[in-house]
DNA sequence: GCTACGAAACGTCACCGATG
DNA sequence: CATCGGTGACGTTTCGTAGC
């Protein structure tokens, strides 16, 4: 933008504000690249769909009834069961609660995006010690074993050996971006509204973190497929442009 | 080895549309 | 109307590569 008007910090500021609401007015919103993409898929060959679910698993919907089978259950000392599956989940059931119902779902950091669905109950991360954590609710902590931990994990699939786990009282404060779940009704002091607002917090920007991976991942496919349309197209232009010479000549043979 | 640079990936914010 | 997911924009980080 030129401006030509000397401006206070002030006005410079606005102007700023300004400009950001202006781009944004400028920049009309479009439909979602799976909209786009399956439009074009539908008017045209070699456009393949952008699926809703993407992987085997996601495609596998999160029922207690399909997902892995646990490998080791462990219950913790408020009486809820911890089930680690094979491919990283980590199910939590509460006792008092019936069945699918009571189930809850951690994905390890390193084990690719939780299904869909699942609800992902605490964070995951690496202590100073470099093991691995989830904060379970009773204030107890997962603790994958070094020894297992260090193992690769293609070693780890050759010899059958799961990583092991063990329960904790948690030995250091909670890492960054670890906020604790709170029952809404146990909400009283500022303290511990502001906590909550700061989970909150956490869980948005989690989630939108992860969104921003997908949205980014799909836009990548959105481009590819334009670009494998282009190439459709263009061979195409190439064939009727032969068939038009073709015709031409077919039409008005030459004379001499 | 060091530095500069560009590309890709990422995290966050702001906004919008859909939905309950 | 509150909430949530999708996405553009922007700044930052990470990584590979060329030039020195």
């Amino acid at each position: 933008m030129v401006a030509t008007i000397a401006e206070t910090d002030e006005s410079a500021e606005s102007e700023d504000v300004i400009d950001s609401h202006k781009r944004r007015e400028i920049l009309s919103r479009r439909p979602s690249y799976r909209k786009i993409l399956n439009e074009l898929s539908s008017d045209g060959p070699g456009v393949p769909k952008i699926e809703e679910e993407k992987s085997e698993e996601e495609r596998t919907p999160p029922h207690i009834a399909t997902m892995a089978v646990p490998t080791s259950i462990y219950q913790t000392s408020t009486g809820q069961y911890i089930a680690i599956a094979q491919g990283g989940t980590i199910q939590i059931s509460n006792p008092g609660s019936d069945g699918v119902q009571g189930l809850q779902a951690l994905t390890m950091t390193n084990s690719g995006a939780p299904p869909p669905g699942a609800t992902i109950v605490q964070y995951a991360a690496q202590s100073a010690d470099g093991t691995q954590q989830f904060f379970v609710p009773g204030s107890q902590v997962v603790v994958q074993d070094e020894e297992t931990e260090l193992a690769p994990s293609h070693m780890a699939a050759a010899t059958g050996d799961m990583p092991t786990y063990q329960i904790r009282a948690p030995t250091t404060a909670l890492p960054q971006g670890v906020v604790m779940a709170a029952s809404p009704g146990s909400l009283h002091s500022p303290q511990q509204l502001a906590e909550e607002a700061t989970r909150k917090r956490e869980l948005r920007l989690m989630k939108n973190r992860e969104a921003a991976k997908e949205c980014r991942r799909r836009k990548k496919e959105y481009v590819k497929c334009l670009e494998s349309r282009v190439a459709v197209l263009e061979v195409q232009n190439k064939k009727l442009i032969e068939e038009l010479e073709t015709l031409k000549d077919i039409c008005s043979p030459k004379t001499d």
